[in-house]
DNA sequence: TAATCGATCTTTTTT
DNA sequence: AGATCGATTA
C-alpha cells in the first residue's frame, strides 16, 4: 500500500504507528511512552481489521483495565467504524465476568453467583478468624487477594512469599472453601477461575480459540500473573496477540501488577516483534524534560526516549508553600486569575497522593464558588445503607450469601442475635439456602427471633415478588407514604420494596437526623440507577454485577455536555491515560508522595507514579509543597520530596521560600551548612503578607535573641499563627532556620535578656 | 441484647 | 480528625 492511497484514519498516523497498525502474524509488543498515541492505535487497528480485513468484529477482542479506558475505546473505534460495536472491549475483570455467568458451571459456580468485593472478603474472612484484630483480618485478605493475582492456590508453597505462618494457609483454605459453599466470587476469582475452566476443560478452549481470533491488551505493564495465564490460555494456535505498554507507567504492583510481564513478553510469546512510539504529541519539552528526570532515576526499565512533537514551552513551576491552607488558596487564586484572563476551568487539573486531600480543595473551592469535580471518589456505594441495601439485593440473587444475611438479618434490630444467626447457618445444611434454613428453624426460636427472622424474610419475599409480579398492578397496590421512596420503572420498584419492607428505610430516617434524608436520597439514588434494568433476576445480576465492577458512576452523560467547565479533583493513579492543558501536581512531600515507608522497588513505583503525573500535562505544569501539613488530626512539619530534588533544576521556576538545597528562589538565605539539624526544611513564608511581629500568645517577638542548646544563638524572625498555637521561626548565627510552636517552647529554645 | 462511652489506632493507591 | 474496637452499663 503506498502512503498517498491511504484512507484518511491511516493516513495521520506517523510511519511507526502504520507498522502497528498493519503488524500481523506474531506476536507483537508495542513500547508506548506517554502521549504517544497509543489508543489511536488500538482503535484503528481493530477499525483497520473490520474495513481492511473483513474480519469479523465479534472475533475481536480488546482488553483494558478501567471501564472508563474501555467505553472511551469502543467509542473512538467506532468513529472510524461502526461496526466496532461488535467487537468485544472489556476490563479483565468484566471479561472474566462474563466468561463466569457462561461456563461457571464447570467449576462449581451457581448461575446466580455475585461478587463480593474486598470489604464483602473481609467480612468473610473475619467469621473465619473469629477473635483476631481487624488488622490482623485485613492483612489475611489483602494477602489472599494478592494470591489470586499470582495465581497461586492455597496448596502453593510460593505463598511463603506472601506470609510464611501456618494461619496464612488454613485462612486461605478455610476462605475457599466457605466462598464455595456460599457460591460466590471475588475478584480474583474472576481472573483466576476462568484460567482454571479454560485448563480443565480444552473442548472449551478451542471453541475460544475459534471465536476470538485476535487479543489486544491495553496498558500490559499493569497486568498481574493471573491476568498473563489468562491471556495465555486464550492464545490458541494462529490467535493474534498485540499488548500495548510502558513500563514506565507500572503503577499497581500494590494490588499484584507485575511489569515482569511487560519485560518478559518477548520470552513469554516466542518470536514476538517489537514497535517503540517514542514521539510524544502531548506536552511541551520541559514537561517532558521534568518527567523523564525523576523517572531517570529508576533502574530495571526497558529504556526509551520519548521526544516532544510540541516544543518549547513554559518552564515547570515549584511552589513551596507554607501549609496545605496557603497550598488550597494559592491554587485557587492561579486557576482564578487564569480564568479571568480568558481561560477555562477544565483546563485545570489538581492531583494528589491520597483521596484525603481532595478535601482541602473542595472547600476552598466551594469557597471561591470554582467549579469542580472530584473523579473517582468511590464513596456512594461505600456508605452504609447503600451497602446495606446491595446486601439485600444480593441475598435475594443468592440466598446462599451468608455474608449479606449476616449483615442485614438483624438490621433494623429484630431480636436476632449471633446465637439465632448462627443456628440458621449451622442447619443450612449442603444446600446452604439460607432463606429456607431460616424457615425450617423457625418453630425452634424464641418468640421474639421468629418474629425477627419472620421480618427479615417478608423484606425477601418483597423483593421476589417486585422481581416476579406485573409492576404495575403491585404498585397500585400499595397507598403511599408521604416519605416513601419511589420507583415504578425496571427493578428499581425491587431495590424500593425492599428497602421499604426490610425497614431500612425508616431505620436510616430515623437513626440520624441530618443526615437521615441524604440517606433517603441516596437510597432513592441507588433506585434509580436500578430502573433500566430489567425486573427479573437476570436484571438483578447485571446490575449488581455492573455496580461491583464499575463504581466510577459516569453515567450521567448530560453532566460531561456543555455547561460542565470543571476543575478536574482527583488522584495520581487516576490520571492514568487522561491529559490536561494544565496540572498541578499537589502536596509532593516526604512522607506524602513518596509515603516515607517506601524503598527499592516500592519507592521506584511511587517515581513512576510521579513520571504519570508530570506527563499528563499538555502545557503548563506546577508542583506544590508544603513546609507544614495536618496529618491525623495534627500538625506536622513536612520536608519536600526526593523528588524534588531529582528534578532537572535549570529547567524548573521556584517560588515561594525555598529549603536549602534549592537555590535561586528568592528569602533564601545565603547561609551554609545546617550543622547536621535535621530539619532541611527550614523556611516556609507565613500565611499573610505582612507576618505578626509579636505572636498571640505575647511571648515572643520578631527579633528577640535566643539561644537553642545545640544551635547556639539566634534570633526571631518570623511569627505565624497556626492552629496550634504561635510558630516561630528562628534564625540562627551559624546559619540556618528552625521553626517551634510556642507552646512546646520546651527547654530547648531559651529567650536570652527577656522577661520570660 | 443493645447502646454508649472512651481509648486506640489509623491512611495509600483500585478492578 | 475520624473510624473503629472493646468494655461497661442499662
Amino acid at each position: 500500500m503506498c502512503a498517498d492511497a491511504l484512507p484518511k484514519y491511516l493516513e495521520i498516523l506517523n510511519p511507526e504507528q502504520r507498522k502497528a497498525v498493519f503488524h500481523s502474524g506474531r506476536p507483537l509488543l508495542i513500547l508506548a511512552g506517554a502521549g504517544s498515541g497509543k489508543t489511536r492505535v488500538i482503535t484503528t487497528k481493530i477499525a483497520y481489521l473490520i474495513r481492511e480485513k473483513e474480519m469479523d468484529p465479534r472475533s475481536i477482542l480488546a482488553v483494558t483495565f478501567t471501564n472508563k479506558a474501555a467505553r472511551e475505546m469502543s467509542c473512538r473505534a467506532r468513529l472510524i467504524d461502526d461496526r466496532a460495536q461488535d467487537a468485544m472491549l472489556r476490563t479483565f475483570h468484566s471479561f472474566g465476568a462474563w466468561f463466569l455467568r457462561r461456563n461457571g458451571h464447570l467449576a462449581g459456580l451457581p448461575s446466580g453467583f455475585v461478587i463480593y468485593d474486598d470489604d464483602d472478603s473481609i467480612s468473610l474472612l473475619s467469621t473465619i478468624m473469629e477473635g483476631s484484630p481487624r488488622a490482623e483480618v485485613k492483612l489475611m485478605a489483602h494477602n489472599i487477594s494478592r494470591a489470586k493475582d499470582y495465581f497461586l492456590s492455597p496448596q502453593d508453597p510460593r505463598l511463603d512469599f506472601f506470609d510464611h505462618r501456618k494461619i496464612f494457609k488454613d485462612s486461605y483454605v478455610k476462605y475457599e472453601e466457605r466462598l464455595a459453599k456460599i457460591g460466590n466470587v471475588d475478584f480474583g476469582d474472576l481472573i483466576k477461575k476462568p484460567v482454571e475452566i479454560l485448563r480443565g476443560n480444552p473442548d472449551l478452549a478451542r471453541r475460544f480459540h475459534e471465536r476470538f481470533r485476535v487479543i489486544m491488551v491495553d496498558e500490559y505493564q499493569d497486568a498481574n500473573i493471573a491476568q498473563f495465564e489468562l491471556l495465555r490460555e486464550l492464545c490458541g494456535p494462529g490467535v493474534y496477540v498485540c499488548v500495548v505498554g510502558d513500563d514506565d507507567q507500572s503503577i499497581y504492583r500494590f494490588r499484584g501488577a507485575e511489569v515482569r510481564n511487560i519485560l518478559e513478553f518477548p520470552d513469554r510469546f516466542y518470536g514476538a516483534d517489537i514497535i517503540r512510539l517514542e514521539r510524544n504529541y502531548r506536552s511541551t519539552d520541559p514537561i517532558l524534560r521534568a518527567a523523564s528526570s525523576v523517572v531517570n532515576h529508576n533502574t530495571g526499565r526497558l529504556g526509551k526516549s520519548l521526544r516532544s512533537e510540541r516544543g518549547k514551552g513554559k518552564k515547570p513551576v515549584l511552589a513551596f508553600m507554607a501549609d496545605q491552607d496557603e497550598e488550597s488558596a494559592q491554587i485557587a487564586g492561579l486557576i482564578l486569575n487564569a480564568v479571568k484572563l480568558g481561560g477555562h476551568f477544565s483546563d485545570w487539573a489538581v492531583l494528589y497522593r491520597t483521596n484525603a486531600q481532595s478535601l482541602g480543595f473542595e472547600t476552598e473551592f466551594l469557597r471561591r464558588r470554582i467549579p469542580y469535580r472530584v473523579v473517582g471518589s468511590l464513596k456512594f456505594y461505600e456508605r452504609e445503607e447503600i451497602k446495606d441495601a446491595l446486601a439485600l439485593l444480593s441475598f435475594l440473587a443468592n440466598p446462599r450469601d451468608e455474608v449479606a444475611f449476616r449483615r442485614m438479618v438483624n438490621k433494623p434490630s429484630r431480636g436476632v442475635g449471633p446465637a439465632t444467626v448462627d443456628k440458621i447457618i449451622d442447619s443450612s445444611g449442603d444446600t446452604g439456602d439460607l432463606a429456607e434454613a431460616a424457615r425450617n428453624i423457625s418453630p425452634e426460636l424464641s418468640a421474639r427471633a421468629r418474629a425477627g427472622v419472620a421480618d427479615f424474610l417478608k423484606a425477601i419475599e418483597a423483593g421476589r415478588d417486585a422481581l416476579a409480579k406485573d409492576k404495575k398492578a403491585e404498585e397500585k397496590k400499595l397507598p403511599r407514604k408521604r416519605e416513601d421512596l419511589r420507583g415504578e420503572e425496571g427493578l428499581s420498584l425491587c431495590v424500593v420494596r425492599m428497602a421499604e419492607v426490610s425497614g431500612l428505610a425508616g431505620y436510616h430516617l430515623t437513626q440520624d437526623e441530618i443526615a437521615g434524608n441524604q440517606r433517603l436520597n441516596n437510597l432513592q439514588e441507588l433506585a434509580n440507577a436500578a430502573s433500566p434494568y430489567s425486573a427479573d433476576m437476570n436484571g438483578l445480576l447485571d446490575f449488581l454485577e455492573h455496580i461491583e465492577l464499575d463504581r466510577s458512576m459516569e453515567e450521567s452523560a448530560a453532566a460531561e455536555g456543555e455547561g460542565s467547565d470543571l476543575v478536574t479533583l482527583i488522584t495520581l493513579h487516576n490520571t492514568k491515560g487522561l491529559e490536561f492543558r494544565k496540572v498541578i501536581m499537589t502536596g509532593i512531600e516526604q512522607g506524602i508522595f513518596p509515603r516515607d515507608d517506601k524503598d527499592g522497588d516500592d519507592l521506584e513505583e511511587e517515581r513512576r507514579l510521579f513520571y504519570v503525573g508530570a506527563t499528563r500535562a499538555m502545557d503548563e505544569l506546577y508542583f506544590t509543597s508544603c513546609a507544614m501539613r495536618r496529618m491525623y488530626g495534627r500538625n506536622s512539619p513536612m520536608e519536600p520530596s526526593l523528588f524534588l530534588r531529582e528534578l532537572d533544576r535549570d529547567n524548573l521556576k521556584i517560588i515561594g521560600k525555598a529549603p536549602y538545597g534549592f537555590g535561586g528562589a528568592p528569602g533564601t538565605s545565603g547561609a551554609t551548612g545546617t550543622s547536621g539539624a535535621t530539619g532541611a526544611y527550614t523556611g516556609g513564608y507565613g500565611r499573610s503578607a505582612n507576618p505578626a511581629a509579636t505572636s498571640s500568645d505575647g511571648r515572643w517577638r520578631k527579633g528577640d535573641r535566643v539561644f537553642h542548646d545545640d544551635r547556639g544563638y539566634g534570633e526571631v524572625s518570623g511569627i505565624r499563627e497556626s492552629d496550634e498555637g504561635p510558630v516561630i521561626t528562628v534564625r540562627f548565627e551559624s546559619g540556618g532556620e528552625s521553626r517551634f510552636l510556642s507552646q512546646y517552647q520546651s527547654g530547648s529554645y531559651t529567650k536570652i535578656g527577656g522577661d520570660v
